[in-house]
DNA sequence: TACCCGTGGCG
DNA sequence: TCGCCAAGGGT
C-alpha cells in the first residue's frame, strides 16, 4: 500500500493501479462477464463487422444500450452494408431514427455513408486520423472503431472510462477541466494487447459494475486497485461542475384536419437546430416569458380557421430547456382548396396513426397522441 | 470555450 | 415528482 497525494492537497489512502495488472484483469473479467451485444464480437475472437461497430457507435453516443438496440437491428436489416445506407433516401433515414433523439446523428451518418462509399470505395479508414475526418465521427468515436473494428491500440475515452479512471486514481477534480488527466491515465493502462477488448471491458465494467450512483465495488475486478474504493469516496466520483438551471419554454402546435379524409398537416423541419430535419406539427416559436395566448399565436397558423384551444397540453423536457405544448384544432376551410390539394413546399397531410407517430420526434408523437386522443374524444367533449 | 442538441430510465 | 446522466459531436 502506497500513499500519494492529491492535486488539491488532501492526502489519499490506497493503491495506485498498476498499468501492467489493470488490463489483465480487466480482460480475465470482461472474458466471463462480457455482455452479448448484437454489434458485438465475442471476446477474444476476430473484430466484428466495420459498419455494425459503426453503426453502433454512433446510436450509442449519449444513448443508452436499451434503447438503442431496437434501432440497429432495424437499421442493419434495412440498409446491411454501407452503400445500401449510402444509397437510401435520407429522409427515410430520419424517419427510421425517431425517437433516438439528436437528430444531427443521423444526418450525419447519411453523410458519412455516402463519404465512405463514394471517397473511400466503400470501406472505412482503418486508422484514427481517417475516420476523425468523417462526418459525426469526433475523437471518441474514432478511436473505438480503431480499436473494435481494426485492432488498434487506441485510447478510447467515454463517459464511462472517464468514470472508471477517476476512482482508480482517485481524481477528485472537478469535470470536465480533469478531462485532459484522466484521458492520459487511460492512455497509460491501454495495453497493445486486445486494444478493442479492452476498450468494451472497461465500458461494460463502467455501465454494469462501476456504475454512477452505487458502485458495486464488491463484484470489481478491479477493487484491490482503486484509490477510491481505499478511500472510501467511489460513489461521490468523478466530481462535476454544476449545471445551469433549464429555462421553461411554451408554444403552441396547430393541429389542422382535411375534412374530406381527416389527414392532417405537417411540416418539414428546417435542416439545421433543434430537431433539424423532423416532421412536426406547424406552431408558434417556443419563447421563454409565458403561456402564449392564442390571439397571437394565430401569427403562426398553417391557415385561417377556427381554431380551438384544447385545455391542459403536452410537458418534454429537452437537454437544455423544458417545454409546455398547447394544441389548438380546427378543420380546413372549405375556401382553402389550394392548400387541402398542393401544401407548399415541406408541408405534407398524413394520415393519424401509428405509421405517422414513428416518424415523428418523441415531442410531436406527444402533441400528435394528445390531439389525436381529443380530436377522436367522445361527445362529451364540448 | 461554452453552448447547442433528445430521450428514457433510475434512485 | 424530479434531478441526474448516458458508448459525444459540431460549432
Amino acid at each position: 500500500m502506497t500513499r500519494k497525494r492529491s492535486p488539491s492537497g488532501g492526502a489519499v489512502a490506497g493503491p495506485v493501479p498498476d498499468p501492467d495488472t489493470v488490463p489483465q484483469l480487466l480482460l480475465r473479467w470482461y472474458d466471463r462477464h462480457a455482455r452479448s451485444l448484437p454489434w458485438r464480437a465475442p471476446p477474444g475472437s476476430a473484430p466484428a463487422d466495420p459498419y455494425a461497430v459503426w453503426l453502433s457507435e454512433i446510436m450509442l453516443q449519449q444513448t443508452t444500450v436499451t434503447a438503442v438496440i431496437p434501432y440497429f437491428r432495424t437499421f442493419l436489416q434495412r440498409w446491411p452494408d454501407v452503400a445500401a445506407l449510402a444509397a437510401a433516401d435520407r429522409d427515410e433515414v430520419l424517419a427510421a431514427w425517431a425517437g433516438l433523439g439528436y437528430y444531427s446523428r443521423a444526418r450525419n451518418l447519411h453523410l458519412c455513408a455516402q463519404q465512405v462509399a463514394g471517397l473511400h470505395g466503400g470501406r472505412f479508414p482503418v486508422d484514427e486520423a481517417g475516420l476523425l475526418a468523417l462526418p459525426g465521427i469526433g475523437p471518441y468515436t474514432a478511436a473505438a472503431i480503431a480499436a473494435i473494428a481494426f485492432d488498434r491500440p487506441a485510447v478510447v475515452v467515454d463517459g464511462n472510462v472517464e468514470r472508471v479512471v477517476a476512482r482508480l486514481f482517485a481524481e477528485s477534480d472537478l469535470l470536465p477541466a480533469v478531462k485532459p488527466r484522466l484521458r492520459q491515465r487511460a492512455a497509460e493502462l491501454t495495453p497493445q494487447r486486445r486494444p478493442g477488448d479492452f476498450a468494451q471491458a472497461m465500458m461494460d465494467l463502467g455501465a454494469t459494475v462501476c456504475t454512477p450512483r452505487s458502485p458495486d465495488c464488491l463484484l470489481c475486478p478491479l477493487s484491490g486497485q482503486c484509490g477510491a474504493r481505499a478511500a472510501g469516496i467511489a460513489a461521490e466520483l468523478p466530481r462535476r461542475a454544476a449545471k445551469a438551471a433549464k429555462p421553461q419554454r411554451h408554444g403552441i402546435a396547430f393541429w389542422l384536419r382535411r375534412p374530406s379524409d381527416g389527414a392532417v398537416l405537417l411540416e418539414r423541419r428546417p435542416p439545421k437546430g433543434l430537431l433539424g430535419g423532423m416532421l412536426g406539427l406547424p406552431g408558434t416559436p417556443w419563447e421563454d416569458r409565458r403561456p402564449w395566448p392564442l390571439a397571437e399565436a394565430l401569427a403562426w397558423q398553417p391557415a385561417a380557421a377556427d381554431w380551438v384551444l384544447l385545455p391542459g397540453g403536452i410537458r418534454h423536457v429537452f437537454t437544455h430547456f423544458a417545454l409546455d405544448l398547447s394544441v389548438a384544432l380546427a378543420d380546413l376551410p372549405a375556401d382553402e382548396a389550394t392548400l387541402a390539394s398542393a401544401p407548399p413546399t415541406g408541408s405534407l397531410w398524413l394520415s393519424p396513426g401509428r405509421e405517422t407517430w414513428e416518424q415523428l420526434p418523441t415531442v410531436m408523437r406527444k402533441a400528435a397522441r394528445f390531439a389525436h386522443a381529443a380530436d377522436t374524444a367522445p361527445a362529451s367533449r364540448r
